[in-house]
Parts: structure tokens; sequence; C-alpha cells
DNA sequence: CGGTCCGTTGAGGCCTATCAATCGCGGTGG
DNA sequence: CCACCGCGATTGATAGGCCTCAACGGACCG
């Protein structure tokens, strides 16, 4: 049971009503993750749908070939869980805390419920997955589409999409090199060589360990460049 | 207009009510397509929903890099163009007529009405939605996983999957090498180098121009063999 | 100080793209 | 009927990208 205040601060139900808000804070819970745990492994019944709060949950996949894909980085207000929750086949991907994280928690049963019950419950979501699959239509794109420093720029912009203003453009993540491998398909000593160059032209760069890329126009050039 | 009888046995209206069945039959309307014609190109304002009838649509993107992306096959029963109806965004990719197709068309307002006033509907719905999810996270996979092999591999997995039996696997739909290297995201001649070579090992071959893997153990083995 | 994690660099080799040429086939027009 | 053409399949040669293996340095920590 959680703050009427933070249900209603998520995007995720900002649209619903003071009963609804009321109703979801007596059925959501709050866990805390500490980096690197799982939240679920791929397979696993699905129980819980998880929305972040804090911090930033790794959602991937472990390949055959020994390698991890990175799936996805959720952050504050995304939702985890809801393809399994709805088609009952466990879940296709496993997660972990990629950073110290809090989410929210909630039974699979209120959350069928609630979607049902309350109206705009059932078209936030359905917005939501519409968005997610031209999310990963663009990343099946740029996996099918190109080399790894293609892929790589592709990465760098979908982080910066949200960041705005002129000057150095801010990954608002931790990511080391292997991260950005696992996204890309790739191995790290690739992505090193090729950031590498990139922070020697100037085109990226960090401070205190957060990476920068040098403004909009690099964001273009990185992928336009091949 | 089309026939009742013709929207029941579709399976993605098949739990629904007669009345749902007569009033979807009057607002579908049949239209056929010649191979390689146009449904609709990316970008456009979606208008329609589209149900393959008969033959094959193919849903592509064309990259920058001047590839061909094929997204997906389309075959009987399948449903085009949800997404972006319901977002209203626009198609994010083009669709042609893989082979001489019909389908039946419905228009978007008809669509959304749909929706909301069936029961069963939007479920029906969701159900697709996170089967093609779930599709589309293991595509993102094989082209992040592996070598070309491995995701061709993959891809006459994905055709043969529905087929049963002992003997040879034979692939449903007509598809040129270079169609192969479309959906891999390869070169042609790269395809065709690894095919001929499966060829020669006897693990596939085609009859009259339709393409068949040897069997059930063969299909394994030619995704595990690197 | 040893251990772990991350970043880095180098050498070598496989895989894939690229470019170019050829072949078979069906259709088409003369 | 035959020459020609367009399309898909095929093959070879070559270059370059990316992986693989191996080793090393630095930061942080117990």
């Amino acid at each position: 049971m959680i703050d009427v205040e933070t249900v209603r601060k998520l995007p995720r139900f900002s649209g619903l009503t003071p009963e609804a808000h009321k109703w979801l804070s007596e059925r959501l819970a709050r866990k805390f993750f500490e980096k690197g745990k799982l939240l679920f492994l791929e397979g696993e019944d699905s129980s819980y749908l998880y929305l972040v709060e804090r911090g930033a949950v790794k959602v991937f996949r472990s390949l055959e070939s020994g390698r991890e894909l990175i799936l996805g980085l959720f952050r504050y207000g995304d939702a985890i869980g809801e393809v399994a929750l709805i088609d009952g086949n466990g879940y296709p991907a496993s997660a972990s805390a990629h950073e110290d994280s809090t989410v929210l928690l909630m039974r699979r049963e209120d959350y069928l419920y609630y979607l049902k019950a309350f109206d705009g419950a059932a078209i936030a979501l359905l917005r939501d997955l519409m968005m997610r699959m031209r999310t990963m239509q663009r990343r099946m794109e740029d996996l099918g589409g190109g080399g790894v420093e293609y892929r790589l720029g592709r990465v760098l912009q979908t982080f910066c999409a949200a960041s705005k203003g002129d000057g150095p453009l801010y990954i608002p993540v931790p990511l080391t090199r292997q991260d950005f491998a696992d996204m890309v398909g790739a191995r790290v000593e690739t992505v090193i060589r090729i950031m590498s160059r990139w922070q020697k032209e100037g085109l990226i760069g960090h401070d205190e360990g957060r990476l920068w890329v040098r403004d909009r126009a690099t964001l273009e050039a990185l992928v336009h460049s091949e």
C-alpha cells in the first residue's frame, strides 16, 4: 500500500479518476532491488506487474550463443511484464536492476481486474503497447540494417532523444561498454574501438562517468557516416 | 459487403456472436491485389484494417542503406495495420502483395467502434498483439544473436513451425533467395552460398519450386551447427 | 596486496559484403 | 522460329568488418 499521490503522478495512471487512484494505491506495493538483483527470470510464471519508480531496470535475454541481448532499459514510469501478464505464458525475458531501483508491484489478478473495471485503462495499455511495437520495429531495422557503428549511433540517438538544448547531450543512464555491446549485438572490443575513435575525434566524451555526445548535429552524423 | 460465413470462419472473429458476425460482414469489403502491388506505404495515414483472405502480404521497410527488411509475411487470417489504426500515427511500414492476394478491408472508424462495442474484440486484439510482440522479440534476438547461417535456419524454422508429420517439411510460401536475404538482413550471394551448401548436403531441396527441409531433426541441426 | 571489474590494445582469421561475370528460363517482338 | 531482354540463381575474387584470443593497465575494494 502506497501513497495516492505517488500513483496520481505516474504517467500511466494520470488520466484516471481519484477513485481509481485510491483503488490502485491500495493494491500497489513498493519493493527495493539492489543493483544487479533479478526481478524475474525468463520462463517464470508471471505473477506481477512492475512499475519502475526509481532507478533503471534492464530487460534482457540470454542467447544460446552465450551472448546477452538487452531488449530494453526501463526507467521512471515504465511498466514491465504486461505481455506475460495478459497472455499468461510466462515472462518472455529476464529482468534485473541495472542500478539500485525501487519498483511498484501489482498482483496479476488485480491488474486484470483493473483493466476491465476502469475506463481508459485498457486504452492506456493499448497505446503503450503500440508505442513499444514501433520501438521494437525500429530496433529490428537497426539490428538487421547496418554495421555495428550504425547501430551504436542509433542507440545513442535513442538515449539522447529526451534531452534538449544545444550543448552536449548527456546519456541519462550509466552504461558500460559491455552494456552497449549487449544492446547492439556486438562484442565489447568492437564497441570500444568505435567509441574510442569517436572520443578521439571529440564526438563523444564523459564527465565524472556520465557519457555525452557533443551536440545534436554530431548525433546525426554518427549514423550517416557510413 | 461480404458473406457472413466468410467472417465466421476467420480465426480472428471466431469467438463472436452471430450479431457481431453480421455487423462485420456488412462493413468488410473484399479487394484483390495483383502480385507486387502496394497495399500501403509507410508513413501514409492509416485508414483501413486489412485481413488477408488469400495469398500472402509482405510487410517491409526500405532502409536508408538501400536494403529492404521484411518485417513479416502475412497469410490467411492475419490482420495488418492495427498498430497504425489505433495510435493514429500512420503506417510504420509498407505492405505489398507477395503473391496474387485478396484481402478484406474495414474502415478505421468501423474498426474502432467494433473494438468498443463487442465483448471479446478488445481481448482478441490484445492477445494478437502479445503474440506478435513475442514474435518480434524472437526476431530481434535472431538478428542480434548470430551469423547469417543461424538467422537463416531460424527463418526456416519459423516457416516450418506449422507443418506436421515426419517427412520433408514444405515451406508454404514461394520465397526467392532475395526474400530470404531481406528477412535475415544479409546479401543475396551470402544466402545463396549457404543454401547451396545445405542443398549439396541434402538438408534442403525443392520440388516444382516448393522448398523443403529434410525433416524435423534437420531443422534443429541447422541452427545448432554453429 | 590480491582480486575483481572495466577499459584498452594488438594480432590473426573467419565471415560477409562487394563487384563482376555467367547461366538458365520465360516472355516478347520481330 | 529465333534474337533479345529481364529476372533470379550462381560462382569467383577480393577487401574489409567483426570476432576471437590474449594480454595488460587502472580503479576500487576487502
